[in-house]
DNA sequence: CAGTTGTTTTAGGGAAGACTAAAAATTAAC
DNA sequence: GTTAATTTTTAGTCTTCCCTAAAACAACTG
């Protein structure tokens, strides 16, 4: 088995890899909040044990290997946030940080209880798909609700799970993955915020005001 | 907070202390399997952070702190080894290895939600009691039935957790917690078997010789 | 293309927690 | 009551993961 600090590296280097170009050492380092030498370090073990290439002056990168691990502790977080969420009643902002402890410790037969448990879910409390038993993933890329134009409809696809705060402010909303939503006015590439009609839950009718920050985190699927 | 090695050692010194006069350094390190010398090292560092007395050559003691701590870890464990058992149906020779990597990484809120979800149980699926939430515990002391007379009938009360194969064992012969029994034979103070009628659950009526070190390891409780 | 800025690497450490080997203290055995 | 056997402790290392400071390098900027 791995150490979770190698778990936690592995998973940095899939996240980052999903929207930038290449993996620096130093986005490496703000994101695990470690200083960018020791993440120089840690890359050359992980090269040695063949779970990422890594190349100096360039970023770093996955092997096969190193993805097949990245995947599966994100399983285990997302299964995890779901069954504290679902089983638990775990309140949707507090998931994360306990799954992000409990990814770390859970053998593969309760991870496959808690699956069975909840039915097979597909995708976690803040809508992220989770990888499947054979670690299969495709992170669907859903436009920001800061992109949207006056006048669309849409439905909440994904919240950012990793801020606490942004997750108490959207989901004091009614803004859960599910909810319709039809947007009254945004200026797009602007800082403004995006007012919203919430079509659906119990905050049906209502108009808010979507911060900008928030709009940015908010990924949404357009409905036709 | 602490470390999970400091929290492994305190509810060490916690759990030989009950059936042991003095904890000393070679107990410990046979029980955490690690060797003396470290015993010695670690040991040291717990005196200085007041969890435990300590004197050279003679044994160490939990202070209140300590025994706070210690306490704190067993009401984890043995929470999480219940909820393990009775929501997700893990088999009670597996709780306790997996409870042994939860115990270090379950939040206060969590536990709770168990404690709430299970209609806050006062056992573990071993028969083993569960501190309360103020950290009370009183283990009481029953007797093996390996010590118990022909004639007797019992309770059984309790099953040491920590041998996956005498549980597998154990429990293959419908022997649980709150099971009623009847010795038919025994040696005391002997090796041989103990044989026993049960007289409840699915094996209800089935006599059974009980292997020496199994019927030391299951406790009971006398019925007058 | 030389200087500034920012990133990466090197070099040197440190805290935790474990190890082995050997010395010291205790306990047991004539 | 010495010697022998057993624990326990000391001493010195090792590994893992992290750190800071400073040097090396790459990339903009004008």
């Amino acid at each position: 088995m791995h150490t979770s600090a190698v778990e936690d590296y592995l998973k940095a280097v899939y996240e980052i890899g999903r929207t930038e170009e290449t993996v620096t050492t130093s986005a490496l380092a703000a994101r695990l909040d470690v200083s960018p030498a020791s993440v120089t370090g840690m890359v050359k073990k992980l090269a040695v044990m063949k779970l990422v290439t890594y190349e100096r002056y360039y970023g770093v990168a996955l092997t096969n290997a190193g993805r097949r691990i990245a995947i599966e502790v994100i399983r285990h977080h997302r299964l995890v946030e779901t069954y504290l969420h679902e089983a638990l009643g775990v309140p949707w902002d507090e998931v994360h940080a306990e799954a992000d402890k409990w990814e770390h410790v859970l053998s593969e037969d309760v991870e496959a209880r808690m699956d069975e448990a909840l039915g097979h879910p597909t995708n976690d409390p803040h809508g992220a798909p989770i990888p499947t038993p054979t670690l299969e993933l495709v992170e669907p890329d859903w436009p920001p609700l800061a992109r949207m134009d006056a006048g669309t409809k849409a439905v909440v696809a994904e919240v950012s799970d990793d801020d606490p705060e942004l997750l108490r402010y959207v989901g004091g909303l009614g803004l859960y993955p599910g909810t319709a939503l039809e947007v009254i006015s945004s200026a797009p590439y602007s800082d403004g915020p995006v007012t919203v009609r919430v079509l659906d839950g119990d905050q049906r009718g209502a108009e808010h005001a979507v911060g900008h920050r928030a709009a940015a985190h908010l990924f949404v699927r357009d409905v036709k």
